[in-house]
DNA sequence: CATAATATGTTGTATTAAAAAACAAATTAT
DNA sequence: ATAATTTGTTTTTTAATACAACATATTATG
C-alpha cells in the first residue's frame, strides 16, 4: 500500500501493455482537463478516431468515464463527443497540520466533495492524527452516495517521506519520527495510502490544476504557518523525487554564511532567512492567518518593518536564483506567505533573482503566486491515488463506498 | 541539427512506435553494454525470446550490432548468442577547451578510435574552433576504413547551450556569446551537429560508462584547468536540463555571503569559493596539469596552503550538502581537481557534506572520484549523436565515411 | 432552402508486432 | 550414455492499432 519505484528503464513494450499506455493516457488527459472533446484527444494522442473511440468506451465501462453529446456545437462538421471524468470515483486526502488535520473527498472530475478542517490540540502525534483521519474519513464515507468508489487516500506528509514504504522519517514541526503512516492509516481505513512531501504534492497540485498548469519545467516554494519553507520541483513534466523520494528540500539550500538557524538546524539556508515567525514577531501576532499577515505586510507604516520584510525578500530572490541556476524553470510559483512578500515589492524579489542568476536562464523565467489557495493540498494529496489509477485504469482495484 | 525537444506528453502509442521503441532499448542496452548475452536482452527487457532474436537480427541488418557465438560457454543449457555493438559506427567529439581543441573518433561500441588535441593560440574564436574542428575532422574520416558510417558530430561546449538550436550563448572563459556554433560546425562539415554543456555530458558520461555506471540519480561536480565550477544532474534516469536547456549550472549556487565573486560575477557561490586559480596562486604556479596541481596538494607542508585546501573543502563540503538536499542523489561524482581536495581530507567534506545536509538525504549519498579520466569528454559529447542514432535506429541517416 | 463542404462517429477489415507453442540444438549434470 | 537445462528457431496465434468505407450532424453557400 505505498509507491511504488518508478517502472525500471530498459522495458520492452508488448502488445497489452501498449493498450495500458494508452489507456493511461486517455485517461490522464481527461482527469487533467476535467472534460474534453473526443477529437481533441484523437488530435493531441496521436491515436486513430477508431482507436480512441474505443478506449473512450473501455474506460467508460470501467466507470472512469462518462460519453455526452456536445450540447451547443461550435464548428463545422459533425459535432464531437464530450469526454467527462466522473464525479463518481473519489479519493480521499489528508492534510495533517500542527494544529488541525484537514479530510477532504476529490472526485477524479477534480471536483472537492467534502472539505472538513479538524482542529487538534497542538502538535498532536502522528497516532492522533490517523486517529482523527480516518474517523472523518469513515464518516465521510457513509456520507457518499451508494454508487461511488473510492480510489484511496492520499496524505501529504509535512516532512521528509520515504517512497519506497510510506514512512514519514522526519517531520520537524510536528515532532514525528519514522512513523509508518500509510501502513497504520491503511489498517484503520481498510483503503490504500499513499503518502508524499507536502510541498511537493503541491507543486504537482499547481503544475496539473494551478498556477504552473501544463508547464514542464517548475520550481515550487511554499512557506505556511506551522512549517517553513518546502519546495517541490518539476524537471520535463516529472517530479524530481530522488533516490529515495526525499528531493525537493529546498528550504535547506545554503544561501548566505548568517548564523541564523532554520528549523532543522543549518544556518543560513533560505529557511533560517525567510521566516513566517520572525515577521509575526515584528507585527507582535502571536498566531495569525496567511491573510491577517498579509494584510499587516501590505499596510505597515514601520520603516523597520519594511527593512525586515525586504530583507526576507532579498533572501527569497538569492534561494530561487540559485535554483534558476540549477533548473531553468519555466516558472516559479510561489505559495503561503511568500505571496505575500512577492506582493509586497515584486520588482525587488525580480531584480534580486536576476542578480544572482545567469540571464539566459532568468531572462524568461516567470515568477507566479499559487492559483489552488486552500485546495493546495487538497487536490496534491489526492493526486498520489488518482496517479496510481491512472497508470493502470484497467487493472487497479477500486473499493465500494 | 540540433537537439530535439523531448517527445511530448499524452502521445499514444501504436504498433509501429512499439517496434521503435524495442529497437531502441534493445541497442541502448548493448551500447551501455558494450557486449551482451542475448538471454540477458530477453530478461532485462522483459520481451519474449523470439521478438527478442527478431529485434536484434533488424538491428543486425541495419549494421548497428553484430551477433555472434558464445566463445566460452558459461553454464547448463545452449549457450546464448553475444551481441556487439559494431565498431564500425562511428561519432566524432569535438571538445574545445580555452587552449586547446580536442576531436575524437567513438565508436558504438565505446571504443575510442582515434584521439588527437591540437594546442591553439589562448582564447581562440569561436570561428577558429569550428575551422581546426572540421579540418581534424575531415583528416579523421580520410583514415576510416571504407565500411565505416558517421553518426554526426558531439560537441561539448564550455558554457551555456540552448539546445532548441544548438547555439552557444555565452561561454565565459571562451569569451564566445551568441555563437551558432552546430550550424557553423554542421556547415563545414556536412554532418549533423549536437551541441552539450561540458559538465552535464560529463555527469551523462560518467552514470552511464563511469564511476556513477547504471546509477539514476546522479550529481556531478567538475572544475576543469580552463573554467570554473560546473555540473550536471540526472534525476530518475534522466538528465536535468530545464525548460531551455540551460539546467545544471552548479556552480553559480550561492553558498555564502562572500564578497569573492565567480567567473560569473556572481558573488559567495560554490565557484567563487572553490577555484583552482586560487591554489595555483598559492604554489605559485602559472599554469599546471590536474596531475602537477595533484602533486603539489599532497605534498605540501605550509600550513597556508593546507588552510587554503581546506576552505576550499568545506565550501564544497556547503555545496554538495546544498545539492543532497536538494535532489537526494545516490552518488556525488567529482570531477578535475575537485578529486584533488576530496583525496586531500575525503572525511572533512563528508563531514561538511552532512552538517549541511538533512540526514535522511546524506545517509545514504555516497562521493566518488570521476572514473573516465581524459576521455570524460570524449565520451560525453559522443553519446549526444549516439543518443539521436539510438532513439530513432530504423530510421536514423547515417554518413558513409 | 437545398445542397455542398466538413468534421466526426461507427463499423468492418487489414496490418503489424509480440506472445505462445513446438521443436531443435548445445551445453552441463548424473 | 542419458537426462536435465537453457537457448535458438520456426510457425501459429493473439491483440491492438491503422485503415477504409460509410453514416451522421453540423456549418457554409448560392
Amino acid at each position: 500500500m505505498t509507491a511504488d519505484k518508478p517502472a525500471p528503464t530498459h522495458k520492452g513494450r508488448s502488445g497489452e501493455s501498449v493498450r495500458q499506455h494508452n489507456l493511461s493516457t486517455v485517461l490522464r488527459l481527461v482527469h487533467l482537463q476535467g472534460t474534453i472533446l473526443r477529437s481533441k484527444i484523437t488530435a493531441t494522442t496521436g491515436l486513430n478516431r477508431s482507436t480512441v473511440s474505443d478506449l473512450v468506451s473501455e474506460l467508460s465501462e470501467l466507470g472512469l468515464v462518462v460519453e455526452k453529446e456536445t450540447e451547443a456545437p461550435t464548428g463545422v462538421g459533425r459535432p464531437s463527443m464530450v469526454v467527462t471524468a466522473t464525479d463518481n470515483i473519489i479519493a480521499f486526502s489528508v492534510n495533517p497540520e500542527i494544529d488541525a488535520t484537514t479530510v477532504s473527498a476529490v472526485a477524479l472530475s477534480g471536483r472537492v466533495v467534502f472539505k472538513e478542517r479538524k482542529l487538534m490540540r497542538s502538535r498532536p502525534t502522528a497516532e492522533n492524527a490517523i486517529a482523527v483521519a480516518s474517523e472523518m474519513i469513515a464518516k465521510m464515507r457513509k456520507e457518499l452516495d451508494p454508487g461511488i468508489r473510492i480510489v484511496g487516500v492520499g496524505v501529504s506528509a509535512p516532512g521528509q517521506v520515504r517512497s519506497s514504504d510510506g514512512v514519514i522519517r522526519f517531520a520537524p514541526h510536528s515532532g514525528w519520527v519514522e512513523s509508518a503512516f500509510a501502513a497504520a492509516l491503511s489498517q484503520e481505513t481498510g483503503l490504500p495510502v499513499l503518502l508524499g512531501n507536502d510541498a511537493s504534492l503541491g507543486c504537482i497540485a499547481e503544475a496539473r490544476f494551478g498556477a504552473a498548469k501544463g508547464i514542464n519545467d517548475v520550481v515550487f516554494l511554499f512557506a505556511g504557518s506551522g512549517s517553513g519553507v518546502g519546495g517541490g520541483v518539476i524537471s520535463d513534466g516529472r517530479t524530481v523525487s530522488g533516490a529515495a523520494g526525499y528531493a525537493g528540500e529546498l528550504g535547506h539550500i545554503r544561501i548566505s554564511s548568517s548564523k541564523q538557524f532554520d528549523y532543522a538546524g543549518f544556518p543560513g539556508t533560505l529557511e533560517a532567512l525567510v521566516r513566517r515567525n520572525d515577521l509575526l514577531d515584528m507585527f507582535k501576532l502571536y498566531v495569525a492567518t496567511d491573510e491577517e499577515l498579509d494584510a499587516e505586510i501590505r499596510s505597515t507604516e514601520s520603516t523597520k518593518a519594511k527593512r525586515l520584510i525586504e530583507d526576507q525578500i532579498e533572501s527569497l530572490g538569492d534561494g530561487i536564483s540559485t535554483l534558476v541556476n540549477i533548473f531553468n524553470p519555466e516558472v516559479v510559483v510561489l505559495g503561503g506567505f511568500l505571496t505575500s512578500l512577492f506582493d509586497f515589492a515584486p520588482d525587488l524579489l525580480i531584480s534580486q533573482m536576476k542578480r544572482g542568476s545567469l540571464a539566459a536562464a532568468s531572462e524568461s523565467v516567470v515568477i507566479r503566486k499559487g492559483a489552488l489557495g486552500s485546495n493546495l493540498l487538497v487536490l496534491g494529496a489526492a493526486e498520489l491515488p488518482f496517479e496510481a489509477l491512472i497508470s493502470r485504469p484497467s487493472t487497479f482495484s477500486l473499493t465500494d463506498a
